[in-house]
DNA sequence: AGCTATTCATAACA
DNA sequence: TTGTTATGAATAGCT
């Protein structure tokens, strides 16, 4: 892709060899990136030039999560490695990791909340757009199918009550007058209105 | 790179997703090692596709070395504090804080992506659509501000070279002649073309 | 940093 | 999936 073919080799004058890492470098995120979004991939890239500058690339800005996903799926050794964190004590590498991963998380939640929207670009801007209608579909979604299901449930409730409306109507005068003594109306007759409650509450939490 | 352009968006269809982040990881993972012979690199690079299936390459095939150097590296800022927990030797609850606080973070993005919404009452439900609602409108507001700035820029520049285009065409015969050689358009009605490009680039990071 | 001439990667198609 | 081909991208060598 240039002006010749290439060896697969170092190269060795270095004045080439860090003009060449810094353009393929550019073009290597890029393209992680692009499978990342064109392809619903996961992807994390890490790089350090030959002096040591590290650059790097995760999806979703996420690459703690992406590493330690690495690490579940890549072998059962997380539990060595843990055990390996408490014993030699370097438990900070593992606090300062779960600062990070706070850090990102909190960042993220500001941006799902509409804030500190400045530091996007327009590409990830539409990016986050896409996001949120989408999920805003499903919750939309979640919320008819309560709200149906709230809806038939109090029509079942209702009718057993007015089933049981009718059976009491035909009992004997005695037992109606009692009633009347505990208060201005029928219970029957309030029923259906307090087991509207427990319906509409219940979930409400 | 293939007949037509590209959307940078997920790619709806299932079939093509497939091929194409088939075709792409190949090509991904021969540019991470490319990199890293050329230029002498330490690169490391994981790839999970939707499905879940792993996909790696590393420098030497030496993955664990490089995840360390990594974590050694972007954990350096935050070792001060750190250590100032240790001295006081509460590290462990802090740690269980920690955990816990991300647990609760990442339950929420979970939510505000639309996902695990069966734990979600009604008026939770209400509550996270009217939030992410209110977001969208943030960020089709800054979007199309980010937009419109866009716009004038290139407005801006489109007249700029217009006025040179007709400096252009009011040189002498030999000067003009000259640049037909060069190419089948002149450059100056290429170039705001071109100049979209940074603004939907550059901040890939 | 820019600028081409080339080689490469890959989207669409088979 | 694998292969082919027309095209758009990436980039090597220069400036």
């Amino acid at each position: 892709m240039g002006r010749g073919r290439v060896q697969m080799k170092r190269i060795e004058n270095k004045i080439n060899r860090q003009v060449t890492f810094s353009k393929r470098r550019t073009g290597l995120l890029k393209k992680a990136n692009e499978i990342s979004v064109l392809c619903d991939a996961e992807v994390a890239l890490i790089i350090f030039s030959t002096k040591g500058k590290l650059f790097d690339y995760a999806t979703d800005s996420c690459m703690e999560r992406i590493l330690e996903r690495y690490e579940r799926y890549s072998s059962a050794k997380t539990q060595l490695v843990a055990a390996d964190i408490e014993s030699n004590g370097s438990w900070l590498l593992e606090h300062a990791r779960l600062k990070a991963r706070i850090d990102t998380l909190q960042k993220k939640q500001s941006h799902y909340m509409g804030e500190d929207l400045d530091s996007l670009t327009l590409k990830e801007l539409q990016n986050l757009e896409n996001q949120l209608d989408n999920a805003l579909k499903h919750i939309r979604t979640k919320k008819s199918q309560l709200m149906f299901e709230s809806i038939s449930e109090l029509k079942k409730k209702d009718k057993a009550l007015q089933g049981q409306n009718t059976k009491l109507a035909k009992q004997p005068l005695q037992i109606k007058e009692k009633e009347k003594s505990h208060a201005a109306s029928p219970a029957s007759l309030r029923a259906p209105q307090i087991c509207l409650e427990p319906l509409t509450v219940s979930r409400i939490k």
